[in-house]
DNA sequence: TGTACATCAGTGAACGCGCGTTCACTGATGTAC
DNA sequence: TGTACATCAGTGAACGCGCGTTCACTGATGTAC
């Protein structure tokens, strides 16, 4: 005899589109298949969730603030201040790669979580003394290699060839950005960071 | 009086499913919204494509070789091989700006038009004689940038921004693997191009 | 040039489906006295 | 400790909807003689 209240039905439904998300692509779900999984009755998440894009909402919060936390793990378990953007790095891409569609998800999200990835970069450029705007730079790049890879435009195989990769990327740029000349890098930009993060110039 | 054969309707269908994306967004359309646009019956379309899926692939081939078309001519138009390149690059990075919806279908096709974007970017940097690989690096670059703002995740204000911001990055990535020592790029990877761009190391 | 006929490219009704959401309901839990 | 009752968190039936796809059909076009 199974409970009649469930416990944190929340979470569990959360998990649920997670883990179908996973399995059959960001369209492949419904409220209805969570429910199912769960076991529970398909108007059993209005308790907990407005609408399913409430629910959409929730998990891609979740999910990138994971992501963010993750990145913190790695960088902070380097020395040097330029490896410590090679391990953020890296756990950006394979997170991409190893959860394509759960990724696609959070990369669309409208939200805006404690521990955003960009702002984990944003702190280990401060470290290395970078010039202003680098982070973009830098962010533009490794996510491009994030989401090609997810895609599939990109393929490198194994696990080595993508950390391979994504150290090149992050030394290609981090080395051009100490040698561009600073009429290329004109008056420091107002950065202004809000629920998405841009730059008026 | 209509013509009860409409002359082209693939070409049609295709301009109104292109449309509807571009207004709603890539899950924003239906078959059957595509064909009441056109003023044709919702079975018209199966005499023209096998299903719903094969009129989403002819639509990315078709846009993903328009875009390559761009590409080619925005850098015939610069004499410059390294301006080249950030001609070509602000191409596609307004072009995913500009079309978001649009764009973000292109980048989730299964396809391989002739004029892939990639293949315009690699024979620009054979002019330029970058390292072998350098493609990648700079594609993810300017990709990622491309994503970034398609997604609304970063955001710049005004094409001249955008522009600005596209040559910053592509600059940074030549002028680092310019830079960079050998030893970070051992032997030559055995690039081989697919139905998706991929190198195995 | 005219006729017969095959083929092409539409129509429109119908199908079954899974979806998000609502509603009145009920069993379980927590609290006050 | 026991009872009364409000609140919480489920149920399950029902709704209307738009979807992709099929089918038998028919009008228009192109071709052979």
């Amino acid at each position: 005899v199974v409970a009649y209240h469930h416990g944190d039905l929340r979470d569990a439904l959360l998990d649920a589109a997670e883990t179908l998300i996973r399995e059959r692509g960001v369209a492949g779900w419904s409220l209805r298949e969570a429910s199912v999984r769960v076991g529970v009755s398909p108007s059993a998440a209005y308790h907990h969730f407005s609408s399913r894009d409430a629910l959409v909402d929730a998990l891609s919060d979740r999910v990138l603030a994971r992501l963010g936390e993750r990145m913190s793990r790695a960088a902070s378990r380097v020395r040097d201040p330029a490896q410590r953007v090679v391990a953020l790095a890296r756990t950006y891409v394979h997170w991409a790669v190893d959860d394509p569609a759960v990724s696609r998800l959070a990369f669309g999200a409208n939200s805006a979580p404690s521990a955003h990835p960009h702002d984990v970069l944003s702190v280990e450029l401060a470290r290395l003394g970078t010039r202003p705007g680098a982070d973009f730079v830098i962010w533009a790049a490794i996510h491009g290699l994030a989401v090609l890879l997810a895609d599939g435009l990109m393929r490198l195989d194994g696990g080595r060839a993508v950390d391979r990769e994504v150290e090149r990327v992050v030394r290609a740029v981090l080395t051009g950005l100490a040698h561009e000349g600073d009429d290329e890098w004109p008056v420091p930009w107002s950065v202004h960071t809000e629920r998405v993060r841009s730059r008026r110039v």
